[in-house]
This record gives structure tokens, C-alpha cells and sequence, in this order.
DNA sequence: CATACTGTGTACGCTAGCGCACGGAAGCGA
DNA sequence: TCGCTTCCGTGCGCTAGCGTACACAGTATG
């Protein structure tokens, strides 16, 4: 196992103790996530959670005619798959990779042995459920009350701190799904970004060039989410 | 304990099997819930947890400047306070009561004990809380996609679903509390509804008079809702 | 080198919902 | 009975974001 390829990049198996760790290691399948991959189904059984190491993943709402709606983010901090641990077994909406990068998947079945096994594990991912519970309120009020500017600062720091450079792939069509806005409105708005020289992109490349400019045009809903983020999640790593 | 207060008219009380209940039953303290009243505050470290019997709760997330919206809403079929046994003792929005009625309380202390314990109390509540999720979720891709018509619609056939009687305590000034928009725009909405025979309202009490109607009218997020509590929460109550 | 496609810019009319202001009617208390 | 408060109706100008349409520049493909 290289060092680039660490599953405990990912906060919640750096977590664990080194035994529970040792428990679930030989278990832990290397997975390279592409940009769009869809991880998780509406309504279908997921055979697999996927820990993120330097990859982001979406979790989107669908509607029956297409609009969809970004609901929580994942990244290194976090899990992909919840509804396996809680016991829905499957979810009513979708997971999909945002950012190109790195996971490491486990089997349901393992996962859900050992998070009965092992209350250390179990508090650790419900602490972790609390916090992108908090994550999906925060995201709701911030749909009905903040402008589309605000909203696109948010998104685009929840993403920049899931990531180890300051650069995302993503076009606006995309962000714009994300979001659950026009394309165009995107467009607009990144304009502003742009000659404001917060950002600068071109054709599906994203440049944060001044991030406390963006903190100061965000709308409370960052921090409120950030800091429960730290707040739940801010264990020691043990040895 | 007379039948008109019974703690088992909540669903969750009363999908635990005999002996469980036993053990949470001398706990469990009746309380009535005024309309309005607070059972969480924003960061506040809460002391009970609340099992409704007839009552109806709203989950608010609250913003600086006062604005609010629901995030979800919970009746007879659950609990609130989640954030005890998911283990973050506090979170950073609150719980009004929308309905008044009665609930049970119990000391969070001896409900998180219990969650350790007992594995069939733990997988009920973590069930019923991926239920709450998809309630947050689909309330986030509402609040984007859908109209205030539908969205008051969605509003009334929830609140319906989790009272004993077709009308609803409820003025219009919280009902566009609740879902995060003006008084005259529920003024609008809800007189398009009257005028078409659905409901009828006057001076704080809205009565439901055809809710097939309503359900004509509704966008399909109260079905997505009301399917995954169905399927997430039909278990059979034990003797 | 021609072609097609992808990602972005721009414009224009439209609508839902906002902020505000006011009026009126029902209920409540002194 | 009077006065006050609560609750609801209505109107008006305003704006953000929508839907649509189209232009244009990079990039890939043949």
C-alpha cells in the first residue's frame, strides 16, 4: 500500500483505533471514482459503502422530470452509503462523483457487522450522520433564502475544502444540476466571481484565486455548516 | 395511565416489544405541548427527548437575520431529539411545536443508555431517522423546484397525515413561517384552495374538505416522503 | 483542414414571489 | 360598548431567476 493510495487519508478510518482499523484493512478495496460515476441509485440495494480519500461525491435529489438538487456533499471527512448502517438499505436519491479521484469501498455486510460490533465505530458514523444531517437542513433554508451568488460561494468553498489543490474540474452545467439552477444563471454569476477576481475558469476548469474574497460574499450557511463539521468531527487520530 | 394518554399511541413506543417498553415505561413522563412552545433551541444541550402522541413538532432552521424554514415535521410516528443518540448532544436548529397535543418524555440519559443496550430500540430509531433524512432531503428539492401552491399542499396533507382530526390549529403568518415565505403569499395560495372547495379556513382553523383534491394538486415529494416512511417504518407492533 | 461538439456569453420577455402599505373584519378584554 | 389586537385580503412596483434562442470560441474528430 503506497503512501498516495493511504485509506486513512479518509477522516473516519483515520479515526480508528489501530485495532478496529486492522479489522476492516484487508477488507478495504481501492476504487478510482471518474467524474459522473454514480455510486449510489435511487431505490436501489447498495452492495458497497465507499470512503473517499481525495475524491468528492454529490448526493442529489431527483425528480421525475430530471431537476435535481445537490443535497449534501462527501469527501475525506465523510461516508458514502449511510442508509446500509442506518437500515433502509437503500435511499430515495443518488450519489455521484463530483471531483475525479481516489475511495476505498467496503462490503455493506462488513461494514454492518462491525458497526454492531463495535461502538467506538458506531458513535463515530453517527456523529458523522449528525453533522450531514446539519449539512442537508442548512442547504434547504439556504435554497429558499440566498441568492444564487451566495449560494454558488457556498458550493464552491464546501468544495474547495474537500479538495488538496484550489483548482475543481467542473463546468457550469454541472454546477448548475448541483445547484438546481439554469445553466445560464451559473454563468452569470461566476461572471461576477470572475471580474471580481475571486475565481477565474475556462472550459470546465475552476481557479480559486481569492478564497477569503469568497468567505466574505458567502451567506452564513458555510459556517453554520463548517462548524458543526468541526464541531462533531474533530476526533484524534489514534495510533 | 388511562387510554387517552397512552405512551404506545407513538408509533415507536409502540413497535418495542413488551419487555423493552417495560424498562422505558416508569421514564417515560407525559407532557402537554402548547402550540408554539420550544423543545430545542439552536446549540442548546437538551435534557429529554420527546415521543408525540397527538401533537405535531416542527424541525426550523433558523437564520441570523430570523427567517425560518421546516425542515421536516414529526407526529405520532416519531421522536424528537435525534441529536442525543446520534451522539452530538446538541444541534443548530430547533423544535417548535406546530400542533398542540401530548407526548412523552424521557431523560436523554436513559434513552442513550438504552440505545446502547438494546440493539432492537437502536436499529428502530437509527430506521426512523433515515425517514427524517429523506424528509430533509425532499424538503430541500422542493423548497427549489416546486410552487408555493404545491408546497402548501405538500404542507397540509403532511400536517393531515399526523392528526386525528381534519382541521389544523394554524394561522397563516406560521404556515409561511414554516415554509420559509410571505404571509400574503400563503394568503394567495391558501384562497386558491378554498375556492376550489378543498379546504376552508377562518381565522386560524383550516379545515380539510377534499383531500383527494389536495392530493390531485401536490408535487410528488409527499409521495416520495410518504412511501419511504411506509416502507422505513411498517413494522408490526408486538403485544 | 473541415467538421462537429462542448463550454461559455448574452439578450429578451416572462412569472413567481418579495417588500411594502393599507384596509377591513373577527374576536377579546376592560 | 369601546378599543385593541389578531388575522386575513388586496394592490402595486420590483427583482431574481426562468425559458428560450442564438452566437462564438476552444477542443476534439474525422
Amino acid at each position: 500500500m503506497t503512501l498516495q493510495h493511504d485509506p486513512r487519508q479518509n477522516h473516519l478510518l483515520a479515526a480508528l483505533s489501530r485495532d478496529e482499523y486492522q479489522c476492516l484493512a484487508p477488507h478495504l478495496e481501492w476504487a478510482e471514482l471518474k467524474l459522473g460515476d454514480s455510486l449510489v441509485e435511487s431505490g436501489k440495494v447498495m452492495h458497497h459503502v465507499y470512503f473517499p480519500t481525495d475524491s468528492i461525491v454529490s448526493l442529489l435529489c431527483v425528480m421525475e422530470d430530471g431537476d435535481s438538487t445537490e443535497i449534501a456533499v462527501v469527501g475525506a471527512e465523510g461516508i458514502v452509503g449511510i442508509s446500509l448502517f442506518m437500515g433502509g438499505e437503500t435511499t430515495p436519491s443518488r450519489a455521484i462523483v463530483q471531483s475525479a479521484g481516489s475511495a476505498y469501498r467496503l462490503r455493506g455486510q462488513l461494514l454492518k457487522d462491525e458497526f454492531d460490533r463495535s461502538s467506538t465505530l458506531q458513535h463515530l458514523l453517527l456523529r458523522y450522520t449528525q453533522a450531514l444531517i446539519t449539512q442537508m437542513a442548512q442547504t434547504a433554508v439556504c435554497n429558499r433564502h440566498h441568492s444564487l451568488d451566495q449560494q454558488l460561494c457556498r458550493w464552491l468553498l464546501l468544495s474547495l475544502d474537500r479538495l488538496p489543490t484550489n483548482e475543481l474540474v467542473m463546468t457550469q452545467e454541472l454546477i448548475a444540476n448541483m445547484l438546481g439552477v439554469r445553466r445560464e444563471g451559473v454563468t452569470e454569476s461566476a461572471g461576477k466571481l470572475q471580474r471580481a477576481g475571486l475565481i477565474s475558469y475556462h472550459r470546465g476548469h475552476i481557479r480559486i484565486l481569492d478564497r477569503p474574497g469568497l468567505e466574505a460574499r458567502v451567506c452564513e450557511c458555510y459556517a453554520v455548516v463548517k462548524k458543526e463539521y468541526d464541531r462533531l468531527l474533530s476526533y484524534h487520530r489514534p495510533g
